[in-house]
DNA sequence: TGAATGCCGTGCGGTACCGTACCGACCAGC
DNA sequence: GCTGGTCGGTACGGTACCGCACGGCATTCA
């Protein structure tokens, strides 16, 4: 198992706000479907305080036990929420795309996990100060309802996970991968490595050689040189197990708001 | 895989408040370790609807996807969180004693959740209706934020059980499941069978067999049909893996009125 | 007392994934 | 054009767990 993950050395990338002034139009902070899904007037109040960012591959938004500046509403990025082992094996818990926020412990009261939280498809995303989210939080309003219901559906996410790792074969957990991750994406291509995928899955890269040869074999990908093409979602969903279905409907369940985007 | 737990049938057993007149004092209400947690005047108040209940070995407290009618505070009870799949097989993936409480979808606005709550060792509890509980939470104050501590903590021990599963040997496995329920029960002896326990760790049981043995041999625990003692938990600490610590230094983190009981 | 049942130990072949190693294809740099 | 690095395909033995089957032993109950 690769100790760190290969995109790790962009942790040097600096993480700055990608305009001069930070002013985020509310039609912009909606492109985030957690934001999309609050009263006007809840988002107009955080608004000043909203500042954009680019997210590129391999930034660590966060690192075990660090306590958090900000919480991640990602736009156009994705977000894997990761465990990692003192032998460096690691396992991704959960991914956030558009449909949710990097940070939760911030407004639970944590103020750190033990996890890590990697960029995993570079893109643009919106932060805002961990103040701004508590105060918002303990107004007892629309922001902690949508944040609550978010986070069980994060649980839900993370459960199914443990129950696949478990029992499913690598084939299917990687299509569930596949799937989850092009939802929250726009095409249907993703730019990753076999070896950045393992280290999500928390597998040999080789065994994702090879299930990604079966899904190609079968017609359903296309993959070269850190390019996957998803040929045939249909196809990819009959494919994977239960766990991706599981996992969306409770999404759509807990945040009836999300299905409309 | 069994597809239902041996236990299963005791779901006959009729859920009833074990006193005649249920009047709980505070006392008894602070057996569970979140009541504990709690000022005096929150207590007070939750106290009139609190009541006893019996929480036999098998009991299922919630099935997936049913709305939840009540929380339970077990006391020397043992309960778990299961996920189930389609063809039967089941993970555990977290465990709840006298430090937690069992339904957090009822206060975190899902009123259900995808999994399976199942009494693992019998013992005692106390439980509020539904309602009651969401009006507690929604006042914003120490209930609140003691429920939400808790379910941080309860989402690291599902992630950590994740990667435990991807990436840990099977003894080492259930090293960590044997000090996570020891650590909810007084004495150091615990009543499950081996098919019990391959169920919550989503395992065959002839698995739980080699790995049981292993732990014999080493002189860590006695085992004899349906009852397991643990004679060395140092140890069994020794032998367990980062897994446990993990989780037990992050309640100990969030929660830390439970570290003095 | 005999039968049924629950619980635990064992054996055996199958398989999915691991660890390691190597190799070819492609790409970016000087 | 050469070189070093990244990425993906292949090979092979090892191993941890699975599925299945059997058998022994204790408890319960007719």
């Amino acid at each position: 198992m690769i100790a760190t993950l290969s995109g790790g050395q962009h942790c040097r990338f600096r993480l700055l706000p990608i305009l001069g002034f930070h002013v985020v139009s509310a039609s912009k902070a909606r492109q985030n479907q957690l934001l999309w899904a609050l009263p006007d007037a809840e988002l107009q109040r955080s608004l000043p305080l909203i500042e954009p960012v680019d997210l590129p591959l391999g930034l660590v938004l966060y690192e075990s036990g660090r306590t958090l500046s900000h919480v991640y509403f990602p736009t156009t990025a994705i977000v894997s929420l990761l465990f990692v082992l003192e032998d460096g094996d690691s396992a991704e818990i959960a991914v956030v795309g558009r449909e949710g926020v990097v940070g939760i412990s911030l407004f639970m009261g944590g103020e750190s996990t033990p996890s890590r939280a990697v960029v995993q498809s570079s893109g643009l995303g919106l932060r805002l100060p961990s103040a701004a989210i508590k105060a918002e939080f303990n107004r007892n309003g629309p922001v902690m309802h949508v944040m609550l219901r978010y986070t069980q559906a994060l649980i839900t996410q993370m459960a199914q996970t443990a129950v696949c790792n478990r029992h499913h074969t690598l084939d299917k957990q990687l299509s569930r991968w596949l799937l989850l991750s092009l939802d929250r994406l726009r095409g249907n291509e993703l730019v990753m490595t076999q070896d950045l995928i393992a280290n999500m899955l928390g597998v040999r890269r080789e065994g994702i050689t090879e299930a990604a040869l079966k899904l190609q074999a079968a017609g359903l990908i296309q993959y070269s040189r850190g390019h996957i093409t998803v040929l045939d979602r249909p196809g990819l969903e009959r494919r994977v197990c239960e766990c991706y279905a599981v996992v969306k409907k409770e999404y759509d369940r807990l945040l009836p708001a999300l299905r409309a985007v």
